[in-house]
DNA sequence: TGAATAGTGTCTGTGAGACAATATTAT
DNA sequence: ATAATATTGTCTCACAGACACTATTCA
């Protein structure tokens, strides 16, 4: 760059213009992910498990009045892991959460006010432990997504609201079925986050196939019937009970609880139980 | 976060004061994978593949003459992507080379100057494809990788240099098994990017078992021994014939084009062909 | 001819899908 | 008694690991 020549790291540094790149800022974003569970009305019935995320209601520009994940700007001496742990915190209340970095986007107009690039970050809560803690502009929404060959259709749902967005996808690589996502419409959330909200889903169904995820989402003590329902409503299929239970018999542990009172055989509650190593 | 109020998005964005959060650096970084074909001198047996990574002469502060990754800040109306690609294009005159995100690293102090994130890629040639064009710092090392329950000890070789570093896991999460890295032992490349090294490395070790990531490296025509020896280097074993035969039988067309001249049987060349959707 | 790779056949055990059967509760 | 869930048994089929066997080339 200039034609200086140093002899060492230090005298380098001491004199580096860190000015000379154009600088941008950063921000986390983080989906939170629960399940919840809704009475059916009938006393035999188990109740119904949906799939939900945690959205906040802005109340400043941009984007104001529409709702966006949980994120904030990462300062200058905080890591992008601290900084989602720290708006987890802020959101939620509760510490040791499981959280992972899903991806980092960088699309020069995402944000109108600057240029801003978002890693974001998906996180997994038992919602049991925290319904009362929620930050004051934060709300539920139970998630329906509708994948077809082209595109996924989501509505998202807090009882009182509805959103609803597409997004289209176009095969991008022929080796590993990769697509680029791109927002077809969305009236409202804020940003790019229906391409979070989708690399989410994607990144926690691909993983409740091959490692023990689901059971961050799980209360200590749950039947086996329970964690099945959980399986069902993010793989958005039925799963056959002796399949299922194969599958799960060696992450879980019988206790010798039982929950009763279904109005039907009462079920043992397991725990998880790290699956043994080979 | 001023007392004033807007109407709209407009008038709020012609207001803004993009100022108020302290500001980065970006940049992106790839991991450049290939394989390598070496003489064995034995006429009859087949050349050995070696897994190799490009790695980058410095010729500048900070970290004057040690090797580090491709890689450079990415520009406030480019993207990530686009950074990587130009990159890329640069380092090894090639277009339309598979390319992936990896991870963003934002260690507070992983750059001496200032405050640089950087985002990670990897990419995946055919090595004969560009041997010659080759940027001027830019060199081939071959990777040995040992794992054991606790760290990777990895050494690279281009032939006149060699290159050793130590990476050390601890457990962050039961449930899937996920790690903390940190650089135990690392002299020689610049940054984090041992880091990215490991990364680049667990990701292609798990999509060669479930994608067809693996013909990115491989030329038009090649045989069944080629490619399995292509695996047998990436999985760090060897792999029984008929088994692999079996796996890939699907993901290959064979031609009618033969390889001969090896002092012993010829074999069929195949080609890449995307598997049958069920 | 023999060393080396190419290519195929087949046995066996594991594990998933499918379906059937039995058990137990609250109303 | 009945609806609903809980739990287990078992048959079959697909597939991976393992090993054996045959085929073909060139110095």
């Amino acid at each position: 760059m200039d034609g200086k020549e140093y002899n060492s790291e230090e005298e380098f540094l001491k004199d580096y213009d860190s000015s000379v790149f154009e600088k941008l800022s950063m921000t986390a974003d983080i989906l939170i992910m629960s399940v919840s569970s809704e009475e059916t009305g009938n006393y035999r019935k188990l109740t119904e498990k949906k799939f939900s995320i945690l959205l906040v209601k802005r109340d400043n520009y941009p984007f104001k009045d529409k709702w966006c994940l949980p994120g904030g700007f990462i300062g200058i001496d905080e890591t992008l892991d601290d900084a989602a742990k720290r708006i987890l915190k802020n959101e939620t209340n509760l510490k040791n959460i499981y959280i992972e970095q899903l991806y980092t986007f960088s699309d020069v107009k995402r944000d109108p006010r600057m240029r801003v690039v978002s890693t974001s970050y998906m996180a997994l809560v038992d919602k049991n432990r925290l319904n009362d803690k929620l930050s004051k502009n934060a709300s539920w929404f139970n998630v329906f997504m509708i994948e077809d060959e082209k595109s996924y259709h989501v509505t998202l749902d807090n009882g009182s609201e509805e959103i609803k967005f597409v997004v289209t996808k176009t095969l991008r690589d022929l080796t590993t079925d990769r697509y680029d996502f791109k927002i077809a419409k969305n009236d409202k959330l804020a940003f790019d986050h229906p391409l979070v909200i989708i690399s989410g889903l994607e990144r926690l169904k691909n993983k409740i196939e091959y490692t023990d995820i689901v059971f961050n989402m799980m209360p200590e003590y749950f039947t086996l019937g329970e964690l099945q329902q959980v399986y069902e409503v993010i793989l958005n299929k039925k799963l056959l009970d002796p399949a299922f239970r194969r599958i799960i018999a060696n992450k879980v542990e019988k206790t010798s609880k039982m929950k009763t009172g279904g109005g039907h055989r009462p079920s043992a509650l397991f725990k998880y139980k790290r699956k043994s190593n080979e």
